[in-house]
DNA sequence: GTCTATAGACTGATAGAC
DNA sequence: GTCTATCAGTCTATAGAC
């Protein structure tokens, strides 16, 4: 029952390593399995197929993601000021610690022949909506008030946020390349950015 | 002859396709060569194997972008304020008509275990390196006049500029769905989008 | 639960006729 | 140049012993 738990979890952590770096097409099994130091048909015998394998990491992952995005994005009783800090600043912590979790969602997303139902196995519709959070519903009312609103909307504003606090993660091989920054360079720009990030979102809403 | 230009065409641009929505592990051959009309063994007596097929789309595709970007990046007559806007603007309208090449690279490149080689073999590190161009040096020259320095690199700038212009792009079927946005409301959302950015970068130089 | 052995299906690549 | 046929290798998945 203990070893049980340990190599179950063994084999999940090495496809999430696997997974994000060659994607579903690209992992194999025998890899998966020699990363946790299992044979092949242990993969089998716990999760069945490649395919619930990924499903059952997938699934994870993007709970995980949405534990710490909802609920703050629906919290009353933080201003738009405080939320634009604290998103910004999550997102960026917990791409820290899964540097390959924009490749793994975006990659699956475009390799699918149906990203509708392939969104909509992982992410809730009602829940993971922005356009409902309160979040959004502060953006277009602080808009509003700004008189703001014959220039931007708030889509702009959120696709901009991501933007900038996933774009450095996601391409951070090719820009480290591209700006000639070894890897402690960019993390600490990155680091840098970060605080930059809040102060223009906030500039471009003429916040404080 | 004339035949033999049009086949190789067909095959490249049915590769260009598979590839890109794919990867290159997802990639079939049978289906590039049944998109483009020709039988599986056409494939390997036009590009040999898969590899030097995915190498040569990889390569043109590199060129293509870089000989739009090169030429007005080290361009001495136009001011920062033009490269700006001309930057944002060529990168959107060439990923309209390219919405998979930021995939396409990307993934790739994450798959790829050797990073810098794969890099190497498309890039130039001499003419691609953007810290040497013109628009660099407009940028860094700018910010110390600006009394900047103190809180931006011309490093974050780029970055962010890269990210604006491509992330939209790179993630729409996410952000649509997240959005709630059909194609047509989400693909005018980027044109306007355009324009902000342009704004939104020169506001944090102070320019204008 | 874990192992070895192997089935069964697929895919990239080549040979050879036309 | 284009086709059919087929090989050789790889990979997922399962059967069965322990």
């Amino acid at each position: 029952m203990e070893k049980e738990l340990m190599t179950e979890e063994r084999i999940k952590r090495s496809a999430r390593n696997v997974f994000s770096r060659k994607g579903f097409a690209g992992a194999r099994i025998s890899e998966i399995a020699n990363s946790a130091g299992v044979k092949n048909a242990m993969v089998h015998y716990y999760f069945r197929s490649k395919q619930s394998l990924f499903d059952t990491i997938m699934k994870e992952t993007v709970m995980k993601l949405r534990s710490i995005i909802n609920p703050f994005i629906n919290d009353e009783q933080t201003s738009l000021e405080e939320k634009i800090d604290l998103t910004i600043e999550k997102i960026h912590i917990f791409l820290l610690d899964n540097q390959d979790l924009p490749m793994f969602i975006l990659n699956e997303l475009q390799t699918n022949t149906n990203p509708e139902n392939f969104i909509s196995l992982y992410f809730n519709p009602m829940e993971d909506n922005i356009s409902n959070s309160i979040f959004f519903k502060q953006m277009e009312t602080h808009i509003k008030e700004q008189k703001l609103d014959n220039v931007i909307s708030a889509n702009h504003v959120f696709i901009n946020l991501f933007a900038m606090s996933v774009f450095p993660h996601l391409s951070s091989k090719l820009l480290m390349n591209l700006l000639e920054l070894d890897e402690q360079e960019y993390h600490l720009l990155i680091m840098e950015g970060q605080k930059l990030e809040s102060l223009w979102i906030k500039k471009i809403l003429n916040l404080e």
